[in-house]
DNA sequence: TAGATTGTTAATCGATTAACAATC
DNA sequence: TAGATTGTTAATCGATTAACAATC
């Protein structure tokens, strides 16, 4: 039932309900719209109407069952798909990252990390060893990747871009503060920690009101 | 002339233009708003207009001197202001962002870092000493800190937060996959990879077109 | 049946983009 | 002066919210 069109908020806000029920799956066998969005500080409306697109096992009076919605939204986002991924860059973000285990919740999964220094080759992180850059087209090609990550510092990220591309990545995720330049077709998705900190910032300067 | 208005999109692109207007700051002692679009891939007139609600410094024809605008920038942003912060988890993330020196850029400085795991307090990160949970009163209170992040695993967010709250920080930036509760008045940033994430996986299953 | 909840259609709100006027 | 660029006012677009109809 996913021929709805889904926007790209909606699609940001739908692994949060997915959170949220998970973490209540057990306690609770059925919900609400109003009882997600108030866990999560939404409106009522926005939450049914985002489910409502992905979904459509809602029932009038009764609700969602959780488990059908949980397998919904897993459904929709993928969750079983583990999509693997490379990571470039085996600084403190990217072995940070690495070394997080709740991405496989979503069908993430790293295949391997890269790294352009010698002196990181070869260590571990996250039970992966850090493999030399050389190696990269060959896992792309085995693994089928299409997935990137980005976490070396901005002079770098270009590069590591392009070569990610050239071994046919068509989704990058990039933590480097720089503006990437793809392909038509590929995607990238910036991680902005300067904008988040600057709403941070504002709010502090202006009062904290 | 801060007076204008500035909406919370605008906020979250004002560093980009800061940090690319830094790059090309040698290079480039004039620009216009059509570089800066094209540069970041943005609409013109819409950095134009951002730029007008924080600056005023243009000249028609002439375009903008970067200097005047890097420094109209800073001082929008707060960043000579130096903001004490703490965090509070000193695991792969929390210290990712430890040695991370690019937020000094935006006028953050984080000057301590707790764990609630005495095998992890005494070590260090960033060249900061991770100190145990009973001090962060102390640290708050003598550096006037009300910016906190949180970099714990989910189950220990709330906590984490209640106790930021409870020593006067008012805002806080939270990268736990978790909603936290704040009383009025604390700003609660969200940073959010699943949300991220689930973009990027679309992506790859609608086909990467 | 009555009440609660979903889901849709319409109204509002905010942000982006387009057209134009101002000016160095 | 003429041209280029800023900055503003109006139009469009998209997302959120409100009102209402559908239904178990």
């Amino acid at each position: 039932m996913s021929s709805k069109t889904v926007s790209i908020q909606t699609l940001r806000r739908l692994p949060l309900y997915l959170h949220w029920l998970r973490s209540v799956r057990d306690a609770l066998p059925g919900i609400s719209a109003t009882m997600l969005a108030d866990a999560l500080g939404l409106n009522d409306v926005q939450v049914r109407k985002d489910l409502g697109s992905v979904s459509g096992s809602g029932r009038p009076k009764k609700g969602y069952v959780t488990e059908e919605l949980i397998a919904d939204l897993e459904a929709y986002l993928g969750c079983d798909s583990h999509s693997p991924a490379v990571l470039i860059g085996a600084g403190n973000l990217g072995r940070a990252l690495l070394s997080y285990d709740g991405f496989s919740d979503y069908g993430l999964e790293i295949v391997a990390a890269f790294d352009a220094s010698p002196s990181v080759v070869g260590t571990t992180a996250g039970g992966k060893t850090v493999l030399p850059m050389e190696k990269l087209g060959e896992v792309c090609r085995s693994r089928s990747v299409r997935l990137g990550i980005i976490t070396v510092p901005a002079a770098g990220a270009q590069n590591a871009c392009d070569t990610l591309v050239e071994h046919g990545v068509t989704a990058i995720w990039n933590f480097a503060p720089t503006t990437l330049k793809v392909p038509h077709g590929v995607l990238v998705e910036n991680e902005n920690l300067a904008s988040s900190l600057a709403v941070l910032s504002k709010h502090l300067i202006d009062g904290g009101a």
